[in-house]
DNA sequence: AAGTGGTCTAGACCACCTT
DNA sequence: AGGTGGTCTAGACCACTTA
């Protein structure tokens, strides 16, 4: 039944996915050790196709891998996620450009109903479902463009930094600017508004950033207090 | 003695470099099957460690991986070229932004020294080499912004549209081009002239693209040609 | 139905760390 | 030296293709 899913997939292929799946959804922590032995264990397989998928998550930015020392979750510091914001701002300040003026109104209607779901997901405090429509809603954008390798990259760049936000959440400021960004943004592309989408785009990126960035600063903080008073 | 170049360095890593090395420098052609079978003839190991190798190698996006099917150099038609060179100019009109600001007169000097370099490659017509530099002086402008990672996805890109370079060559205008618009990007970066270094670099890999889809549609006629001569 | 070639398993091997 | 855990090998297994 659920096999149907899965025909002409291999082990490797399946679970590779599901350790995806296991990275962006948090279960296994950044920074955390990923040991093929547990591996193993968890998903009933040996360690060859454990292996494999593996080296593919390390083509995708997801994980670390060291010679003889195995593979990690990678650890993102501010500096690490400021590099891949700048990546994609570069993506959606160019494919902005491309896009404005071949948007329809079919992505404009496809646009307004994903920032109407993800304002009942914000009300609803579900940060995974967030998260996926904002997603969403930024490779639309890019897809437009029809540059499919462009969307790629760029869910990479946005799947490599998910875990943190799901972890520090979105400030109360931020949960209402992003649906209003979103807004003037869909504006903008159906007035086919180049330069302004283009402006639009990479300010709402640098707001996201900083918003994070201060999230995770506050935690530190806090757990820096913890340390403290424990002296 | 070269062993001491490979300490710590495990089999599928090696493996993995020299396969690289083998697509982009043409020795195989893209299209190309990789059987596992005659690559553990070619490099002496066993099928896991090449196996391993070609997964990391799927993630770079120089072969394709189908399940059951194996490994092939990726084709590359002129559709994905067009698509390599929109996320250059993507992350290289980005990055240029950011840098001209922040170029020290080191930088500019290494430039120059690439660019005189370069252009005694051309001079010689190998294009190994005219290739390395090429990529050399854009990486080091995306470099001067500090963000590395950016500057790993600018090297895929172009590796993967290396092989075809290599087996095109470049035009006789595009040979004299290439230097010209190095020296006026250098320039821009010199004079700390932001916007017209962007307006430059994406004037620039628009020029190279284009060069090179010309090059490639030539072979294809000259090849429908002879196809209706034998009639 | 046989052949080809990709995938997976079990266990040996070996690098690195700790005592 | 012993332990842990990553890496590699040989061969079995299995999906897909051709006849």
């Amino acid at each position: 039944m659920s096999d149907a899913f899965n025909l002409g997939r291999t082990n490797y292929e399946r679970v590779r996915d599901i350790i995806r799946n296991d990275i962006i959804s948090g279960h296994f922590q950044p920074g955390e050790r990923l040991k093929v032995s547990e591996l193993v264990e968890r998903y009933g397989l040996s360690a060859m196709p454990i292996r494999e998928a593996l080296q593919q998550l390390q083509g995708e930015g997801l994980i670390v891998l060291a010679a003889n020392k195995g593979a990690s979750v990678r650890k993102i510091d501010e500096q690490f996620l400021w590099k891949m914001y700048e990546i994609r701002k570069a993506l959606e300040f160019y494919f902005a450009t491309q896009v404005a003026d071949h948007a329809t109104p079919a992505d404009v209607e496809s646009l307004r109903a994903i920032v109407a779901r993800q304002e009942q997901a914000i009300a609803a405090g579900d940060w995974e479902r967030v998260l996926d429509l904002d997603l969403a809603f930024h490779a639309h954008i890019v897809g437009i463009s029809g540059n499919d390798e462009a969307v790629n990259l760029l869910k990479r760049a946005y799947d490599v930094t998910r875990p943190l936000r799901l972890r520090f959440g979105f400030s109360p400021v931020q949960q209402q600017r992003m649906p209003h960004d979103h807004d003037a943004i869909i504006d903008a592309i159906a007035q086919h508004d180049t330069a302004r989408l283009s402006r639009l785009v990479s300010g709402h990126i640098n707001w996201a950033f900083t918003d994070l960035a201060n999230e995770m600063r506050l935690e530190d903080d806090s757990i820096r207090k913890e340390l403290q008073e424990k002296e």
